[in-house]
DNA sequence: AAATCGGGGTG
DNA sequence: CACCCAGATTT
């Protein structure tokens, strides 16, 4: 069965700005970036990050704060740390230059199986399909995979799938192909399969079930959090301190915090006590954010507690500037916009 | 194999 | 409101 994939590419595909060039380096940040997150709200960090790091020595050599400033807001804040780590394993390892291979990319921190793929798909024209989940519903479909997305016998399937109708010849343009069809014709919701240029050849459309694929597994509940921010500030400084790295906004900055598992204000002071012992805190007001800040998993209740005297004992503690915030989550940011 | 890591657009 | 997005790493 003749598949116009390419034709369709071609003819329907979106502008987006790391295809002006072919630059691996360029690739490589958009794969990145776009990891779990939609194109459009990509774009914009895309830009920023290239031009404030515009090739790989330079991010290599620019310090870990500068890469999570240009991060803040996106997200997934292990991957500014990660593409850090991998720009300095590159100066170090590749005299400054991506490697070609399939093999040597996944060496590199932060790269996975599917965007060594796609930047030796895209960028040197290997013969590999770069599986993303853009991608596994498109195979899923096709296939009508009966396997849990996120499986490693779906996995397989889904490459087995799409190797019958893959244009091996034109890697980087196929894989690109697929991502498109499926972010604007093999959509989650209205899959538009009259015009699909794979509908010919697909299970699901044949069998009018396209809206069963792919199987999903069944989701995690969100998990509750309570935080207390301490808030001190004194002629125009705040206190923050630096999150662990093994958490929600990892490397970001925040008010010094006391976490509990309630909602209960003598937690709180149970809890502060417990980790300062020897300090005396003087409250001079609380104040409950009415709304919680919704994760994907988790869900973020936060009391500002508003303190008097200085943080001096906390450890790890900072005092930074108003018009020099240190970069801080989504959460910190609004917080800081209320009170500042 | 399962859990973890954000934020925002979409139907 | 649930779902999902150009996934990788850790456990």
């Amino acid at each position: 069965m003749a598949i116009n994939l390419l034709a369709w590419y071609q003819k329907n595909h979106r502008q987006l700005p790391w295809r002006e060039d072919l630059d691996p380096y360029k690739i490589w940040v958009s794969e990145i970036i776009l990891q779990q997150t939609r194109v459009a709200q990509g774009i914009e960090y895309y830009l920023r990050f290239l031009e404030k790091f515009p090739d790989i020595k330079t991010l290599a050599n620019s310090p870990m704060e500068a890469v999570y400033t240009i991060w803040q807001g996106l997200g997934y804040y292990r991957r500014a740390f990660l593409i850090h780590q991998g720009a300095k394993f590159t100066v170090e390892h590749y005299d400054g230059l991506l490697p070609k291979s399939l093999h040597e990319l996944k060496k590199i921190p932060g790269i996975g199986t599917y965007t060594a793929a796609a930047i030796a798909s895209i960028a040197f024209n290997e013969p590999v399909i770069a599986l993303d989940g853009n991608l596994k519903r498109i195979a899923a479909r096709v296939g009508c995979i009966k396997e849990v997305m996120g499986t490693s016998v779906f996995e397989k399937q889904a490459m087995n799938e799409l190797k019958r109708f893959f244009p091996f010849n034109c890697p980087g343009d196929g894989n690109q192909a697929l991502m498109d069809l499926s972010a604007l014709i093999c959509t989650p919701k209205n899959p538009q399969c009259r015009i699909c240029p794979l509908n010919a050849i697909c299970c699901a459309h044949a069998t009018g079930t396209q809206m069963d694929y792919p199987l999903k597994a069944t989701k995690i509940p969100k998990k509750d959090r309570y935080f207390w921010y301490l808030v001190h500030s004194k002629n125009g400084l705040i206190a923050f301190s630096r999150r662990n790295f093994n958490d929600i906004w990892g490397g970001l900055w925040e008010f010094p915090l006391i976490e509990t598992s309630s909602a209960n204000e003598l937690d709180f002071l149970m809890a502060f006590k417990k980790k300062y012992p020897d300090m005396v805190l003087r409250v001079s007001k609380m104040v409950t954010i009415p709304k919680p800040h919704i994760l994907s998993h988790q869900r973020i209740f936060t009391t500002l507690v508003h303190v008097n005297n200085p943080l001096l004992n906390i450890p790890d503690i900072e005092y930074f500037d108003k018009n020099n915030f240190p970069p801080s989550s989504t959460l910190v940011k609004k917080i800081l916009a209320q009170i500042v």
